[in-house]
DNA sequence: ATCAACCTTCGCCGTCCACCGAAACGTTCC
DNA sequence: GGAACGTTTCGGTGGACGGCGAAGGTTGAT
């Protein structure tokens, strides 16, 4: 496959780890979270302007993928291989200790985002749909595999309204407090509302928390998602 | 242990890779052998002077082992750690297509270097023992084990020069050819005595060739210790 | 003792690049 | 529509460093 790598693509990738500000960026991200610009910059100790001009180049280079969502811009390790370099290099890491955001527990733990599930739960189960290939990333989204409909109905989901999830279109969602993806676009939405139809989750009185429901935190379990805590 | 990796020491550690130059010399030295300066000048296409500059700062860095042997100069990876880094980084590797030193075959085979054992012969002897745990490098040299003085009783060695081995110091010593290490020293010479002795070699009528009579490549065997090809 | 081989140190030049502040651009909120 | 915010682009300055040739030191060969 990737042939053996020639003395100048090492240098080059060894060019990009060289600078104190690159590292601490790409040390701040080992852990797959995504973070806005204004935040590495901070965790880098250089300006803004500084941290553009890095984060262009990391872009560049292969080592960063950036996703636009509003007027931030998140970026993240470009994929596994990055990440797996730089465990070799940096082996014991502790998990981020910045959560940034202060928010509600509840708001934190389940929300909607445009009318569909985030929070600690969204990601979780996104993260639990990709991890068993249920959910895949091709060029033009995120599309949830007929097997992973499967297993949203035996999990209790409704049968008629999860069959058609597979033809939609689901976008990859940067998430405000917990800086990780979870699921948006209409697959999103339809996902969401099928867990609101089935009682898993309800839309609280006022704001945008959603609650999960005992049997809905019951059925969650089913398909390997648990909140943290 | 390694407490984790701060961003100074990752750019650190990327900075010693960023030149194509070093990055070439580490790829070459990247199978294990030990390498002249010079050598390492040629595989990098760089001027002598400009390669000193460069394994001076990767000495320095701790990613390089230096050995002086007359008027040689002998760099290797400075440990298992760095070897797999690179491995991390470059996966796919060629064994090192360089045999430079042009001899004849029975010399490359095994030789006397010092009295003491040199050649492939040696040199896979050395790894075998260190492989094993017979063989130790200590702050003061090679040392070896109880334990391996055992083993190579059990292969046919005389017990009462054997057991005296493990008080002796050994040399690590740089093939000329194989450019690895075999082991020099008091405990080289003896061992090698030991290994004469016993008739597993004889001397070549002339030269610094050593044969290894059939009977004594069937005993090397039993150490787990074979010629390549 | 002299010479050649190997390697390092020194001095010089040119290039690359990290950093910041100011300004421009795009998005969101009021 | 305008203000606030997040981010990138531009311009300028200073330091770090890679490259080479020449000189110097050590080792081994004649």
């Amino acid at each position: 496959m990737a042939t053996s790598l020639t003395p100048h693509q090492l240098a080059e990738i060894g060019a990009l780890l060289a600078e104190p500000a690159r590292a601490a960026m790409l040390l701040a991200l080992i852990d797959g979270t995504a973070r806005p610009a204004g935040e590495l910059a901070r965790a880098a100790g250089v300006g803004a302007s500084t941290a553009s001009a890095h984060l262009k180049r990391l872009l560049e280079g292969g080592l960063l993928a950036l996703q636009v969502q509003g007027r931030h811009r998140y970026y993240r390790l470009a994929g596994d291989e990055v990440a797996a370099w730089l465990e070799a290099l940096a082996p014991p890491r502790k998990p981020a200790a910045v959560p940034p955001p202060t928010a509600d527990a509840a708001l934190r733990r389940a929300r909607s985002c445009y009318r569909h599930l985030a929070g600690q739960l969204g990601v979780a189960l996104c993260a639990q749909l990709l991890d068993r290939g249920h959910l895949a990333t091709t060029s033009d989204g995120l599309v949830l595999h007929p097997a992973g409909a499967e297993a949203l109905v035996a999990a209790g989901l409704d049968a008629a309204s999860t069959a058609r999830l597979p033809g939609l279109r689901g976008r990859g969602c940067v998430d405000w407090t917990e800086r990780r993806l979870h699921v948006g676009g209409p697959l999103g939405v339809a996902l969401t509302g099928a867990m609101l139809d089935a009682g898993w989750l309800r839309h609280a009185p006022q704001g945008r928390a959603l609650l999960p429901s005992a049997e809905g935190l019951r059925r969650f379990g089913l398909l390997g998602v648990r909140l943290p805590g």
